[in-house]
DNA sequence: TTGAAAGCGCTAACAA
DNA sequence: TTGTTAGCGCTTTCAA
C-alpha cells in the first residue's frame, strides 16, 4: 500500500493550498521562491508521489508510450527496444513493449489504436502492415523501420536502398561477380525487402551486371532458419554465388552456418554480408561484415516525433525522418 | 482523442443505470440475461472502452505489471521477456519492461517499489540485489531467476546447482578431465555464480577430481566479451582445459570464437557447454550444448505468483517455485 | 500570487 | 435485480 499522502496533506504541511502545491510540483503557474521551497520541503518530508491515475483522469495523458515490435526474441528488435526504453525514460515517459508476431492483423489493430487504453502514443515497427490503416489511424502513431506508404504519420527509418546499394557495391568492389541476395519476400507490403532489393539491383546495374532471380531466393521470414534454407538453395545452383548479401544479420548467421557445414571458406569461397549490426555479429565465425543502422538515432527520432505528435503537432513536420547508417567491415566479406 | 463514450452513454442507450453497465462489463454482481445482452449490444454499437485511469483511481488497481531485467539486449533476457509478455497478456495484464543495467542500486530502487506509481506489481530479475531491501519491500514483488536470501517474496528459479552439476557431469562422462568453468564472480551477492559453481564443484568431487581456482577465472559480467577474455586466460595456462562449462550461452559464444581463432577443434580439443539455451545457440559453430531452463514455465510461475500476491495472497505459498530444465546436447560438447 | 470548488469516468456503499 | 450517489486525487476555471 503506497502511503496515502496526497496534495492535501502536502498543502496542509506547507501551509498553502492544493493548487499551489500542484503548481510547484509540475513547475507551472506562478509562485514565489519562498513558497516553492516550503512546498518542496513538505513533499520531501512526507514522501509525496503524485497519483498518476488521478492525473491521467484529469488531463487525459498518461505518459505511457507503447512500442510494438514483431518479436522480442529477435536480437535486432531487442536491441532497438533497449534504445527506445532509454530514450523514453530520458523524456520522462514510461514504455510498454508489445510483440505483434509480425502479423498484419495485429499490426493493424495497433495502428488503429486498439491498444491498451492507457497509452498516449504508439511506436510501431511493422513487418507487414498494409494501408488499410491509412484512413483511420486511431492514436498518435510513429512508424519505425519501415515506410508504409499511405499512413499519415511520421516514418523513422534509414536509407535502406542506399545502404543495400553500398553493401552490394562493397562486395563487387572486392571482385565478387556472382553476388546473391537473401531476403527477397513475395508477400505484399514487405517494404524492407522491396527497398533493399532495389539498392541491390542498382549496385548490380552500376557494375554492368544483370539481376538474376535465381540469385535472390524468396524467404518467408528473417530468422536464422530462413537464411540457412536460402543459403542451401543457393549452394545447389549450377553456378553458385561467390558472395551473399543478407537483409538481416540473423539470416546471415544461418547462412554462415550452412557455408561452414559445407566445408567452404568464408570469405574465400563465399563472402557474406549482413544487415543490422546486432551484437552477436561481432562473434560469428568469422565476424560478420554488416550494415549498421544508427539504432540510438532511430530511437531518439522515434520518441521525439511521437512526443511532439502527442503534444498536438500536426503532420507539419517532414513525414520521413532518416537516421544514419554505415557499413561495418569485418572478416566475412 | 478517444471517443468520449462513457458508462453514462452506454447506460442511456441500453436503458439501464450506469451501475448495471459497470456490472455487466466486469461480469460482477447480478443482472438478468436480457439486461446483459442489451448492455453488451450497446457497448458494441457505441464502441465503449472503459477508462482505465478512472478505474484505477477508484480501485487502486491498474492491471499493469513491471518486468525489470538487466538488459534487453542480452538474448536470454529478451527471450524471457517475450515469454513473460505472452503470459501477462494471457492473464489480462499489461506489461511494462524496464532495464536495470544490472546495477544493485537500480535493482534496489525497484524492489523498494520506487517504480512508476502505475504498476501493481513487479517481476524483478536481479543480478546483484542484496538484502538491504529485505525490510522494506514496497510493492508486490516476485524475484525471477535468482534467489536473494532474505527477501520476503516468492522466488522463481530453476535448480541451478543441479543443472550445473548435470552439465559438468556430462562433460566428465565424455572423458574430459580438465573441466574449466567460466562465470565465477567475485562481487558480493552474485547468486547465479554461487549456485552454479556449487553444482560444478559437486560434480568434480563426485568424480574424484579437485577444484582448481585457476580453472575458474573470474568474470565481471556474463557477456560475450567476458567469455572470450576468460577463455583466452584459460588457454594461456600451462595445462589448459579440455572442456569448459560456461554459465551463460553468451559467454560460451565468446569462448567458442576464441577457441576457433586459436585453430583448436571443438569439441576435439576443447568441449564447450553453455547455459540458457538461447536461440542463437543452435547456430553457433559448432551448435552449442547447453542447459535449457524452461522459460515458459518460469514466466508462467512468475506472473501467476505475482497476480496472486497482488490479489492479497500472503507469503503463505512456498517461497521458492522451481521450473524445470534439461541438458540439450548438441555438437560443441 | 493564491484559494475554493467543480468535475474527469468509474466503482461500491446504500437504497429501493 | 437495479437505481442513486459519494467520492478516488488531481488539474484548472473562477474569484479574490
Amino acid at each position: 500500500m503506497r502511503a496515502d499522502i496526497g496534495l492535501k496533506e502536502v498543502a496542509e504541511r506547507a501551509g498553502v493550498s492544493m493548487r499551489t502545491v500542484s503548481n510547484v510540483v509540475r513547475d507551472t503557474g506562478r509562485f514565489s521562491e519562498a513558497t516553492r521551497e516550503r512546498v518542496l520541503r513538505a513533499v520531501e518530508e512526507l514522501g509525496y508521489r503524485p497519483n498518476t491515475a488521478a492525473r491521467r483522469l484529469r488531463t487525459g495523458r498518461s505518459g505511457v508510450l507503447l512500442l510494438a515490435v514483431p518479436e522480442l526474441s529477435m536480437p535486432y528488435f531487442a536491441e532497438l527496444a533497449g534504445h527506445v526504453l532509454r530514450e523514453a525514460a530520458a523524456q520522462g515517459c514510461t514504455l510498454l513493449v508489445e510483440a505483434t508476431g509480425g502479423h498484419p492483423e495485429a499490426e493493424l489493430e495497433i495502428a488503429l489504436g486498439r491498444t491498451d487504453p492507457l497509452v498516449d502514443g504508439v511506436i510501431l515497427s511493422p513487418l507487414a502492415l498494409d494501408d488499410r490503416a491509412a484512413a483511420q489511424v486511431g492514436v498518435p502513431l510513429v512508424l519505425l523501420g519501415e515506410r508504409v506508404h499511405e499512413l499519415p504519420c511520421p516514418h523513422i527509418t534509414i536509407d535502406n536502398t542506399g545502404a543495400a546499394r553500398e553493401a552490394t557495391a562493397h562486395l563487387l568492389a572486392r571482385g565478387r561477380r556472382r553476388v546473391a541476395v537473401i531476403g527477397r519476400q513475395t508477400v505484399p507490403h514487405a517494404a524492407t525487402s522491396a527497398t533493399r532489393l532495389a539498392g541491390y539491383r542498382q549496385a548490380l546495374e552500376a557494375a554492368g551486371l544483370r539481376y538474376e532471380e535465381a540469385l535472390a531466393p524468396a524467404v518467408a521470414a528473417y530468422g536464422r532458419a530462413d537464411g540457412a534454407a536460402a543459403m542451401r538453395a543457393l549452394l545447389e545452383l549450377a553456378e553458385p554465388p561467390d558472395a551473399v548479401f543478407c537483409f538481416a544479420d540473423a539470416m546471415a548467421e544461418g547462412a554462415l552456418a550452412v557455408v561452414r557445414e559445407r566445408g567452404l571458406g568464408i570469405p574465400g569461397d563465399v563472402a557474406v554480408v549482413g544487415f543490422d549490426d546486432v551484437e552477436a555479429s561481432r562473434y560469428t565465425a568469422p565476424p560478420l561484415t554488416t550494415v549498421a543502422p544508427d539504432k540510438g538515432a532511430l530511437a531518439r527520432l522515434a520518441v521525439g516525433a511521437l512526443v511532439r505528435r502527442i503534444g498536438g503537432a500536426e503532420a507539419k513536420e517532414p513525414s520521413v525522418l532518416l537516421a544514419g547508417h554505415r557499413l561495418v567491415v569485418r572478416e566475412s566479406g
